[in-house]
DNA sequence: ATGAAAGCGCTAACAT
DNA sequence: ATGTTAGCGCTTTCAT
């Protein structure tokens, strides 16, 4: 190593150098390392030189000069909504796969589910402008994205499906339908009535959208909700236990419990066993999103699986599908199968 | 928003476009918005003018041409060892948490232990040149961190101990005392003779020292180790699986089991309650990370503290006291306090 | 107090 | 086939 010795500036190389020690001219050193197709022919002579003054000095191109000049970064920025969900960390390490494949370098950003740091990032995204664009917003709304897009000329696209936007790819799962059939499995095939269900606040789309399915269950089926029955969490795992307390304390405990995603499921496992109810003879717990604890814990949690790592490839193939060209025209809205993967939690 | 109507190329503002509507040179533009200490009095109407400008506008600056011009990115970088285990989740959010608090942007980098992307992730540091990078290397040498700095003057904050350079804070667990201490409390206090250790491949520096200390506590109480109670895992839930299958059904399966990390110890568990072994009376299980997993399984897992999240912001303080000049000198080295937990698994 | 001009490291259009 | 030149959008000297 060169010397170590002291907190000293630093000493980049750039394309000049490299263009001084094989003697030619810099936009020459440009041409060769670029080597884009469209470009004019080189004699292999000189592409030699160059290329081997670039060993010799052990030469990186600075990819700041180049996104500005290009204007193009090969960068994508990722908007997730909780980053201690693995859910969604799946998803980041999908994205991660395929864009490392594309040669691309990944920005994450982290909501924690709040407006704030949603319109934070658009705003982070308007100051150092990114190719690529994959978000999971809860709360944008069509214009905030739309401004990002037109002011940056990022490809956008996202997960859920209560945006629609002409340049938006989006992926969705069929999450109304998948509850929907979740709980109605429960009512048919496990003969249960009382059941109750860990919501999220209304005000977030797909939370509300799998409510309303758990309600158009329970009426479909003809059976009676207790106002208990409905409790309010906040997508974690402490949500779930403080909302299955309140549960298996009430009066009218139910006999199962489907909660909006797997955190507050599992916290509410974890309160039934150290309540000593037994899981699923006493009270049955379903989950949704198939995190990878889902199926480590005992009981294992039956759940609704939305296979995360292949929403997570799944989104950036479609993000650089459009990046490179490869697709063009009208936005595609796709829709990924969901299926209640049973388990011993119910 | 403006009109959503096929994808046309990006509108970007720039500062030449405020300074035109505020009828400045674009200098001057600059100069307010940089509004920075050293630089000289700017008459407060043309501020108003420029900074009115802006708010029409909606001006965001570019911070690409920024970066290039300053040398200076504004983001910090970090490779995590596996974007799949919550322990360096943890410290992930805890590192976004400070750098977002600096105004610093973060690119998070995932090598999946494997030297290959160790090395890929230094050359990506050359390309696209960051402030700050924050590492936990498994197989780095101090010569190639070293070259990043050099080439790039970026500084570097790293968790682990077995990087010595003049340049590198460093943070660091008292792994292998913690571990011994933890063996000998199973002996001691926990009467038990028959324990298994569950390593990692023995390139991994901080899976070795682990080791070494399970070996000394063995050593020290004067007790044998069984071949078939040293087991090889690969740091994820399946490898601990695997191996805790193999120590189950030998002929002499152990009272206890020391795994060198939660993922894998939480795997045995699961394996353990499988195959019907009663844990901790049949057999003790000790992990080490204490990620939220470990309290929340049951029985909830006996494990080495690390304090993850402290851990990432502390990195990330250590980072920007450099960054920003509030503290320079020699490197430091810190060692942060581990301790048992001791829970329901022994 | 402000404008003009140089230049960060690169790409691409324009020369020759 | 290669060199010269003009920027990308910004910061920062140097003038005035």
């Amino acid at each position: 190593m060169s010397k170590m010795n002291g907190r000293t500036k630093a000493t980049p190389i750039t394309m000049r150098d490299v263009a001084h020690l094989a003697g030619v001219s810099q936009s020459t050193v440009s041409r060769v390392l670029s080597k884009s197709l469209s470009s004019v022919p080189i004699s292999k002579d000189t592409a030699d030189k160059v290329l081997s003054a670039v060993e010799q000095l052990g030469y990186y191109p600075n990819l700041t000069a180049s996104s500005l000049r290009k204007q193009r970064t090969f960068m994508v920025a990722v908007l997730i909504a909780d980053i201690s969900n693995s859910f969604y960390h799946s998803i980041t390490r999908g994205i991660q796969d395929v864009a490392d494949q594309y040669g691309y370098d990944v920005l994450i950003a982290n909501s924690d589910h709040l407006y704030e740091n949603e319109k934070h990032f658009c705003r982070a995204m308007m100051r150092r402008p990114v190719d690529g664009i994959i978000l999971v917003p809860y709360h944008l709304t069509v214009e905030e994205i739309d401004e990002v897009i037109q002011r940056t000329g990022a490809t956008v696209t996202m997960l859920g499906s209560h945006i629609n936007h002409p340049l938006i790819d989006t992926l969705a799962g069929d999450d109304d339908q998948a509850t929907y059939d979740a709980v109605r499995w429960l009512i048919e095939n496990k003969q249960h009535t009382d059941i109750a269900y860990i919501r999220v606040p209304l005000s977030y789309p797909p939370g509300l959208r799998r409510f309303n399915a758990y309600l158009a269950a329970m009426r479909d089926c003809g059976l009676t909700i207790r106002d208990e029955w409905i409790q309010e969490g906040d997508f974690s795992i402490e949500g779930g236990q403080r909302t299955m307390r309140a549960l298996l304390s009430s009066p009218h405990p139910p006999q199962a419990v489907v909660a909006c995603n797997d955190l507050m499921a599992l916290g509410a496992l974890n309160v039934a066993l150290d309540m000593k109810w037994r899981v699923p003879e006493d009270v049955a717990i379903v989950g949704f999103d198939d995190i990878p604890l889902a199926s480590l814990v005992r009981p294992s949690l039956t759940t609704i699986t939305q296979l995360s790592t292949d929403i997570g490839t799944q989104l950036a193939e479609m993000l650089f599908e459009r990046i490179n060209g490869v697709v063009s025209g009208p936005s595609r809205h796709w829709t990924i199968p969901l299926h209640l993967i049973e388990r011993q939690s119910t």
